[in-house]
DNA sequence: TTAAAAAATAGAATCAGTACAAATTTTTAT
DNA sequence: ATAAAAATTTGTACTGATTCTATTTTTTAA
């Protein structure tokens, strides 16, 4: 599975435990464990995705609560739920506002370093945005690639 | 329902055929009456919307159809299909690249006019973009107006 | 330690979207 | 025109992501 290397870190079980508890979020083993996997894993992961690597770990984990918890955590600003896949919802771990690329052919899913001040800028007169996305679909560079093989 | 209504116009039939024909889709009866009205409706219809609003004038129509068609349409550049509303599709008449607002209370989209040389000038290294989508979510001026006062 | 509150779980229900085969319509060739 | 072929449409069945609901477990506070 591809990653966005550059992105990828781990976090300590306390770090996870404190960021939570800085929210005001009780941090259960469940939700210290989807906290972690999503802030470790930058591969823009769907619930299935979450459920299945952490379901050895937590064993009686429900995707009910990977759904709730993913969604609470969006919300409070602890990481985005992305609408790019228009099948599955996806999350980012990185909460900051930035581009998202989907590939068509293979369905995975890049970060897009963007100026952020450009996007910030922008506003809507009239109503009052919360939240800004920006997408953009088409052939990522390792199957374009691999079309010319063929 | 509320219409962003700078943007309605009337499309007569021989034009909407005269497109279709252009773009070399056979102008059959449901596909002539589905593009008229996405460009006659920018309230950006889902497809339940669409064929509930089409059946009486196209008793015969069926739900897959608006699916096939608008999908269709969308990639062949005749409509945009957006992923703005997390749990269905929704079709703008306007296939150009602009920005679309949905309020999270009442669940309207609207478009956003956005300087497009902005938009088109960002590209992704390294993949080939295909399509763009920039999405905002909030709250839209009728639901604040509504929220003050109460 | 016990009652109340919060969180998590399991499984059923929902619902948007798709697949598919049959029926219909349109086109083509004679 | 007419029959055959191709394209389109239709309805039903299905899939699979997400949500709902009732129950159980865990945590908190007295």
């Amino acid at each position: 599975m591809h990653c966005n290397h550059y992105r990828e870190r781990t976090m300590t079980e306390q770090q996870a435990i404190d960021t939570l508890k800085a929210k005001g979020i009780c941090p259960t083993r469940p939700r210290v464990a989807i906290y972690k996997y999503i802030q470790e894993h930058f591969t823009h992961p769907n619930v299935d995705e979450v459920f299945t690597h952490l379901s050895p770990e937590v064993p009686t984990l429900s995707k009910t609560t990977v759904y709730n918890t993913l969604r609470m955590y969006a919300e409070m600003g602890l990481c985005s739920m992305l609408t790019i896949n228009e099948r599955q919802l996806v999350f980012d771990g990185n909460a900051k506002s930035h581009a998202h690329f989907m590939c068509k052919v293979c369905g995975r899913v890049y970060d897009v370093p963007t100026a952020d001040k450009m996007l910030e800028e922008m506003h809507i007169p009239g109503h009052r945005a919360e939240e800004m996305h920006l997408y953009y679909r088409g052939t990522c560079q390792s199957c374009l690639l691999k079309q010319e093989r063929i």
